[in-house]
DNA sequence: TTGTACGCGTTATCAT
DNA sequence: ATGATAACGCGTACAA
């Protein structure tokens, strides 16, 4: 059913002429060797088409030069998006990358960073539902994995991170609201034990409505995998004191919000303004275009790749970075009447 | 910086006071062990967290349990849904995932597999630009590598694939369009050469308006990467023959479409259907909702890693997998009037 | 039922 | 400058 077996560094050699060992040496760079050498050498492996075998290699290095990364779903774009700057940088470094994804579900969380592990990759980035209690995290510890969290971050200074300060992009979605004129605010936001940037979003967006001197907004807390259901939605918004202004803790949830609303018979941005999360680009498309405040997935997933990197490599302490989001206006943001 | 090394079957063998030989079989149940033996060996890998490391087990047995899987992008979400049935798959096989993209370039593809292959994968998942035309392929078949076409299909019947018959969906979409009473009709595509699916839908597509005996519809081929401009648009579709009837070869396109078109004062479905193809979530959030032709796309992974562990195996015939799509109705269709 | 010993393909150490 | 050889951790044929 298979064809021949690959060559290996022993067919390289005897074709060439020469020992495993100076071929090996060719391959790396490693030591010196003749250039007449090294051309009958990479002349072998151009003709028997040799690929050097990473598993051997691997095993003999005790490392799989590849690291695992755990994300709540690829359906988010943003995560998507992050991944694809994680491959990037990956792939520059010539790395390679495991991925998994949890459904913001614990067990598969724990379950995915055990294949991870098994696999012997040489380092995580990981997405986890609450980075501040996560027995998954105090696994790692005790193994002295390095990892990064991503979209997370920890009290902890040894715990390195990559995020945006997700408080501030709370406080800046009801700040954008309340500079449209809205004084009646709500939230729609995922489930906060499901997603700590959920939380995080929630408490900096709260904060700043009460420092405006305003009532406390409404909040519907909702699972990300389910549907969000109309009557969730009428029962906290559709009374009289009903808010104007609605924060979503992210950019799907909010195409979601904005379609429920439109069921009741509620416009956007004309009955309700809505502000989301991330940035994804079919929000920019869509009519009215969605508010948001952005995040740098892209960019995101290279930093948190070399600073894993630099981890493996213990060239680099535990560091938290912070990259900065930014605020997009959109038409689903309105003055309020 | 690192912490102590990981056991290994010595450590757990010592530990048990047996051999590793025993070790091994109690951990893949494989020969006849005394259950009081079984019990020592699993107390002690329980007791010094011992995980079988694959890179030895892989070299050993001259297999990763891996695959590749090359597709043109994460950013679209079909594609994503499509990673995420094959990550199930793989899961329940207990196998892991290499996922690399190539942004419909076809120097990417080379690239990527050849990094794949570095890892010894035992086979691939793989979405080329044009499965008619491609080294990459030819380079496989050389080599023996089992693969599965994923989204492509190829005449040869050597080539497995799992797909859904763009040609037809291309079809149906002209079908949906006449249906509703447009008798002029254009399509948006991506550029054939970057995708085989966009021909194939064209071809589908200008087939079934030719049969129901209307004049050739105009075609605006562009870059998955750039963006659509309102130029391309306006010279195509702005004239006074215009179409009233547009598909897009798939929903992301559709999403752009619909925007420039609102920016040329054009409205969807008012002045303009649009149908697009795909059956992204998200179609069916927007209003007006995005009329699509579906694919099962989480189902086309699943296949198509199951398929493709039957091949690796040498359990089953190359095959030519096809798989139903589906038309979903939406507002952004209307009658023409 | 269990243990011994070999080899998978590679890199690195020691000779030469 | 190059060659012989010892690991790396595992599965398994063979021996006991």
């Amino acid at each position: 059913m298979n064809g021949p077996p690959r060559p290996t560094l022993h067919d390289v050699a005897a074709c060439a002429g020469v020992s495993i060992a100076t071929v090996s040496r060719v391959l790396n760079g490693t030591g010196i060797i003749r250039p007449e050498t090294a051309a009958r050498v990479r002349e072998a492996v151009r003709q028997l088409g040799f690929r050097p075998n990473r598993m051997g290699r691997d095993l003999r290095m005790g490392q799989s030069r590849s690291i695992g990364v755990l994300l709540p779903t690829l359906a988010n774009p943003v995560f998507a998006d992050s991944v694809a700057g994680i491959q990037e940088a990956a792939r520059d470094a010539g790395w390679t990358v495991l991925i998994t994804s949890s459904d913001y579900d614990t067990h598969h969380e724990q379950a995915a960073v055990d294949g991870l592990l098994a696999e012997r990759v040489a380092g995580l980035i990981i997405t986890v539902t609450d980075a501040a209690h996560c027995p998954t995290l105090d696994g790692l510890d005790e193994e002295h994995t390095p990892y990064v969290l991503f979209h997370n971050e920890s009290p902890r200074p040894e715990r390195s991170s990559v995020a945006v300060d997700n408080a501030l992009a709370g406080h800046d979605a009801a700040t954008a609201l309340i500079a449209r004129g809205h004084q009646r605010l709500g939230m729609v936001a995922g489930r906060f034990i499901a997603s700590d940037r959920s939380r995080l979003r929630h408490g900096g967006f709260i904060a700043a409505v009460r420092a405006a001197g305003l009532p406390d907004p409404a909040l519907i807390e909702i699972d990300f995998n389910n549907d969000l259901t109309c009557d969730a939605l009428r029962a906290a918004f559709l009374n009289p004191q009903r808010p104007t202004g609605i924060f979503c803790s992210n950019d799907l949830l909010a195409l979601r919000t904005i379609a429920r609303l439109r069921e009741l018979g509620l416009g956007v941005p004309d009955d309700v303004s809505v502000i989301g999360m991330d940035g994804i680009n079919v929000g920019q498309l869509i009519a009215p275009s969605l508010a948001s405040i952005v995040q740098p997935a892209r960019d995101m997933g290279r930093r948190a790749f070399e600073h894993l990197l630099a981890r493996i490599a213990g060239e680099a302490p535990p560091q938290q970075i912070r990259l900065p989001h930014l605020y997009r206006p959109g038409q689903s943001l309105s003055t309020a009447h």
